[in-house]
DNA sequence: TTTAGGG
DNA sequence: CCCTAAA
C-alpha cells in the first residue's frame, strides 16, 4: 500500500494513509491487486472531480485485481453486456444515489472481501459489473442516460476544466506522447475514444489516450474474456493486439512507445505477464510480485521475487490439527491412543504443560484438588461392599449404576464429563480411574503378578480401550506410592474425617500392600515393604483375611 | 509389543 | 498421563 501513495503524488497521501493501518491487518496476498491499484488510480483518479470519492475506487481496484480489467474496459469503451446492463439499472437513479449507494456498497465489499484477510479473486460478471460501475459513477457523477461506451467522454464532459490533480510518475515516460500538443492529445483522444473530450489538461489527455489505447488493445482480443466477467483475464499475445488494433494507428505507435519503455508502468508490467496466459489467480500473484519488487526495491528482478504462497501443506495441517485438537480438548472426547504419536511434539506443548502437577493421578489418601473430580466416602464404600460391583450413585459426576461388565461404558460417560468439569487446567485426556478399575487392576495383580501388565489387561479390562498395560502398571505405581503415603500420614497425623473421605479405603490400600510384598515391585516395593513390617500387625481382620486370600490364590 | 522407569 | 529406552 506504499505503492499508493508512492504512485499517487501529493493528492494521494493521505488516501494512502487512510489506507495503511488497515493493510497492515490484512495478510500479503492483499498485494497481489496492489498493482492494479496503480492502474485504477490512474484511470480513474485523473477525473479532476473524483478526488473526493478517491476511496472507494481504490480500495476497490486494489482488491478486486480480476475487476479491474473489467473496469479498464469498461471505461474504454468496450462492449460490455454486463456492465451495460448494470449501468441502465444504475442510471435511473441520481447521481448522488449513486454515490451513497457505490460507497457503502464498496465498504461492505471491503469489509467482507478484504478485510478477512482474503481476497476474492473469483467474482461474478454481475458483480464486478455493477460494482465497477458504481465506483465509476460515483466518481464521474454520471447523468441518467449515461452511455458506458462514452464513459471516458463522459468524464471529460462532466469534469471542470481544472487541471488533474493527480499525476503518475510512470505515465511520464512516454516519449510519443510528452510531444504531442493538447490538440494532437485530442485528436489521439478522439481516434481512441470516438469522441472529443473539453478537457484541455495534457497530462489528464495524455493518460486518457495511454489507457484507452490499452483498453482497446485489450478488449479487441479479449473481449470474450472480459464477457465472462468472472474469468481470467488473459491476454493472447499483446503484440498482436496492437497491430491488429486499427482503430488507432497513432494510438498503437504510442504504445509500442510505451511498451519500450524502459520505466514502463506497472500496468503493463500486468498486461505482459497476463501474455502468458496465467489464470488470474496465478496473474495476481504474478502481479503483486511485481508490484512489490518494482516499489521496493526497484530492481528488475521480477521473476526471482519470492512469491507471496499461500501458506505450506505442512502448515495447514498443523494448524489444522492444532484446531481440532483444541476442539476436541473442550468437549472431552477422548482420544484414540494411536494419535499420540501421529501428534508427537506438538501434542506435548499442548498438554504437558496446563498439565504440571494438576493432573497427576489422584493418589488416594491425598487430599484431593479443588477442580478434581471427587471422590467421596461413598464412593469407595459402595466399592468396599463387595469387590468388582461398584455402582455408586453417589459420585459427583452421577454414574449410573452399571455392572462391571457395563462400566466401561458408563465409566467412559463419567470419565468424559469428568473433564469437562476439570477445565481447562487439567490434563486433557486424564481419565479418572474408578474405583471398580482399580480393584479390578488389584485382582489382575493378585492373579497374575505384578509386572505382567499386558495379561492383566487382557484378564481384567477386556476391549478397554482406555487402559492400557502402561495405564495399568503406572496405576499401580501410583497405587503402590498412594498406599504408602496414606499409612504413613494416618500414622502420623491424626486427621479428621474430612481427610479420611477422600481416602482410598484401607482395605484397598492393604490389599495393594499385601499384592506389593508378594510380588515386590522394583524400587516402591523395596521402600514400601521396609516400612510396611511394622504395620502389618494392625491389619483388620476382614481385610487381612480377603488379603490372604487374594494372595494365597495365586 | 511389552515393560520399566523418568518426567 | 506421557514419553522413551530396552528387551
Amino acid at each position: 500500500m506504499n505503492t499508493t501513495s508512492k504512485d499517487c503524488s501529493i493528492t494521494f497521501d493521505e488516501i494512502a494513509n487512510m489506507f495503511t493501518p488497515k493493510f497492515s491487518e490484512v495478510d500479503l496476498s492483499l498485494f497481489a491487486a496492489s498493482e492494479h491499484e496503480a492502474i485504477g488510480l490512474e484511470h480513474f483518479l485523473m477525473e479532476p472531480k473524483c478526488n473526493r470519492n478517491l476511496i472507494g475506487v481504490v480500495d476497490f481496484e486494489t482488491f478486486h485485481s480480476q475487476k479491474f480489467f473489467d473496469v479498464e474496459d469498461f471505461s474504454g469503451a468496450i462492449e460490455y453486456d454486463e456492465t451495460k446492463h448494470h449501468c441502465d439499472a444504475v442510471c435511473s437513479n441520481s447521481a448522488k444515489e449513486v454515490r451513497e449507494e457505490k460507497r457503502e456498497s464498496i465498504e461492505d465489499m471491503l469489509n467482507d472481501n478484504v478485510f478477512d484477510g482474503k481476497t476474492r479473486l473469483p467474482t461474478t460478471g454481475k458483480e464486478f459489473g455493477l460494482e465497477s460501475y458504481l465506483g465509476n459513477a460515483d466518481l464521474e457523477s454520471l447523468s441518467p442516460g449515461f452511455d458506458e461506451r462514452d464513459y471516458v467522454a463522459e468524464i471529460s464532459y462532466m469534469s471542470s476544466a481544472s487541471v488533474p490533480a493527480l499525476q503518475f510518475t510512470h505515465n511520464h515516460n512516454s516519449p510519443m506522447l510528452n510531444q504531442m500538443t493538447v490538440h494532437e492529445l485530442h485528436e489521439a483522444f478522439k481516434s481512441v475514444f470516438g469522441r472529443e473530450t473539453l478537457v484541455t489538461d495534457k497530462q489528464w489527455l495524455k493518460h486518457r489516450v495511454l489507457f484507452g489505447l490499452r483498453n482497446q488493445v485489450e478488449s479487441d482480443s479479449d473481449l470474450n474474456h472480459i464477457k465472462c466477467g468472472t474469468t481470467s483475464y488473459k491476454t493472447e499475445d499483446k503484440t498482436l493486439c496492437l497491430s491488429s488494433s486499427d482503430s488507432s494507428r497513432s494510438a498503437a505507435s504510442s504504445i509500442k512507445c510505451v511498451l519500450g519503455d524502459e520505466t514502463m508502468s506497472l500496468d503493463w508490467h500486468v498486461g505482459r505477464k497476463g501474455l502468458a496466459g496465467l489464470d488470474l489467480q496465478t496473474t495476481s500473484m504474478e502481479l503483486s510480485e511485481i508490484e512489490l519488487c518494482s516499489h521496493d526495491g526497484g530492481d528488475k528482478a521480477l521473476v526471482t521475487r519470492k512469491r507471496l504462497r499461500k501458506p505450506p501443506k505442512r502448515y495447514i495441517e498443523e494448524s489444522l490439527e492444532a484446531n481440532s485438537k483444541y476442539c476436541k480438548g473442550k468437549s472431552g472426547a477422548v482420544r484414540p491412543r494411536k494419535c499420540l504419536k501421529e501428534f508427537g511434539t506438538s501434542q506435548l506443548a499442548c498438554e504437558d504443560k496446563p498439565f504440571k502437577g494438576s493432573c497427576i493421578q489422584v493418589p488416594f489418601g491425598l487430599p484431593i484438588e479443588e477442580g478434581h473430580v471427587k471422590i467421596n466416602a461413598s464412593y469407595w464404600d459402595s466399592e468396599n461392599c463387595r469387590d468388582d460391583r461398584i455402582s455408586s450413585p453417589k459420585q459427583l459426576v452421577t454414574e449410573p449404576s452399571a455392572a462391571a461388565s457395563q462400566d466401561e461404558i458408563s465409566e467412559d460417560e463419567h470419565v468424559t464429563r469428568s473433564i469437562v468439569r476439570k477445565g481447562s487446567s487439567r490434563r486433557k485426556h486424564h481419565i479418572s480411574w474408578t474405583p471398580s478399575e482399580v480393584m479390578r487392576l488389584i485382582e489382575g495383580v493378585s492373579q497374575c503378578g505384578v509386572g505382567r501388565w499386558a495379561e492383566i489387561k487382557r484378564l481384567s479390562f477386556p476391549s478397554s480401550s482406555r487402559r492400557t498395560s502402561v495405564d495399568l502398571k503406572d496405576k499401580w505405581r501410583n497405587l503402590l506410592r498412594a498406599c504408602c503415603v496414606q499409612l504413613q500420614s494416618k500414622r502420623k497425623v491424626k486427621q479428621g474425617q474430612k481427610q479420611a473421605s477422600h481416602r482410598v479405603p484401607e482395605s484397598v490400600l492393604w490389599r495393594v500392600r499385601e499384592l506389593a510384598t508378594t510380588y515386590p515391585y522394583p524400587r516402591e516395593s523395596n521402600s514400601k515393604v521396609a516400612y510396611t513390617a511394622p504395620i502389618s500387625s494392625s491389619f483388620p481382620a476382614a481385610i487381612q483375611n480377603r488379603s490372604v486370600a487374594l494372595s494365597t490364590s495365586v
